[in-house]
DNA sequence: TGCGGTTTATGACAGCGGTCATAATACTGA
DNA sequence: TCAGTATTATGACCGCTGTCATAAACCGCA
């Protein structure tokens, strides 16, 4: 899922450590909504409960009182947005890699969402998971706001997934299946793959998935 | 995964003394067994970083000053030790579900594996996940030692199950691979199930997963 | 210029976290 | 019985957390 780097569009954003004076901070976002930014960035690296209200504003650049400006609903608001912000951008990226396929297929598919993954991990190291996980691990318990908040997002990720498995011509009725199996694989492979911190696993579940995947597509209905 | 249930006194049962009609007398473990257990139990619910201390020694039934004398390497100890029990008891119900399987078959194990899982949701709720996962998602960054440990739970679960998977008729070359994409898929399929409060992402993936794994036992090819 | 709102600044607080220091107790073995 | 170790019992410490209360600064607008 990734909570989004650099690149065109997010502008500012990683390196919490190193939060020097260097890189020019482009004001394009608001404090709020850089600091729903870096809240997803840093829950995805330290775990919802290790992100304090103060690292995400000193890490967004944001004065801290805006903290509870923005979010009078306190840390459990900022941590629903965050995650409801990953689920929104883990599903603009399948539309991006939809359209950047060679020649598309759901391995492919499949293939370009690991490598994504991939060349994150051996370029910034294995610092990161996905944010949506995290919640859903340090909160599903604890806070039923968040539960529903993660729930939307993988629900937010799967729909265009199966939206593009269906123009691959997985039969309408079995692609959010897929798209779940997708997700799901890619979710546990990227796990394992933090734990080993190796990219291994996921090279693995995109090479053993694939072709299981494309199966499914010409399975009996496409043509 | 799980980490077993109920209070400290349950154990895993490990076969002897539950099924043999004898008497259930519970075999009594130790305090330091119990706190390592009763981590796993917490940090699996609520996460590392959220769990305390002193809440693992209440809930063991274990006095507090036994923490430091038990483990002087502190949190990060019982921890680690925690998620390594972990892998060893997910290890030990593969070989269970196996002796258990009607029919030996790839997709029999997946099925038996996930159903666990099923039945746990249904039972007692979606309170709990799996505890190398959380310790994966909480420590992966902050705490070397615990990331290490979860790979090694990791690979011990994988071990049995790649074993399995050959007596099946899987290549051996492919059998690490095809255990290793069982892994992640429960373990992604088991965060959406908590997240959206619903056993429905487990069954799907156990229904969509299980034929194409047992396509691979069938001595057919993977190239 | 003054006003009303949005936004930011600061400090305090109450609570809990892991860890340490120290002492008391229980138990084993001679 | 006693010595010596293993275990348990407390209490304190310091740092950090989320949250609140309050006031200052800023800014568009009359």
């Amino acid at each position: 899922m990734d909570a989004g780097r650099g690149t065109a569009e997010a502008g500012d954003g990683k390196g919490t450590g190193e939060g020097d004076g260097g890189a020019p901070r482009p004001r394009t976002y608001g404090p709020r909504e850089r600091m729903v930014f870096s809240a997803a960035q840093l829950i995805r690296r330290d775990g919802v409960n290790a992100t304090g209200m103060r690292e995400v504003a000193v890490h967004a650049g944001a004065p801290r009182g805006s903290l509870q400006h923005y979010f009078p609903g306190g840390k459990q608001q900022l941590v629903d947005e965050a995650v409801a912000w990953s689920g929104r951008y883990a599903a603009r990226r399948i539309g991006r890699f939809l359209a950047a396929l060679p020649e598309p297929s759901p391995s492919a598919l499949f293939a370009a969402m690991v490598g994504q993954w991939i060349r994150e991990y051996e370029t910034e190291g294995f610092g990161a998971g996905c944010p949506v996980a995290a919640a859903t691990v340090d909160c599903a318990q604890s806070a039923e706001s968040t539960r529903r908040s993660a729930a939307g997002a993988f629900a937010t990720w799967n729909a265009p997934l199966a939206d593009a498995l269906t123009g691959f011509g997985v039969p309408a009725a079995q692609a959010p299946a897929l798209a779940l199996l997708m997700i799901s694989t890619l979710e546990g492979a990227l796990l394992i793959a933090r734990a080993e911190g190796s990219t291994a696993p996921l090279e693995t579940v995109a090479r053993e998935l694939g072709p299981l995947l494309d199966g499914c597509a010409t399975g009996r209905d496409r043509t």
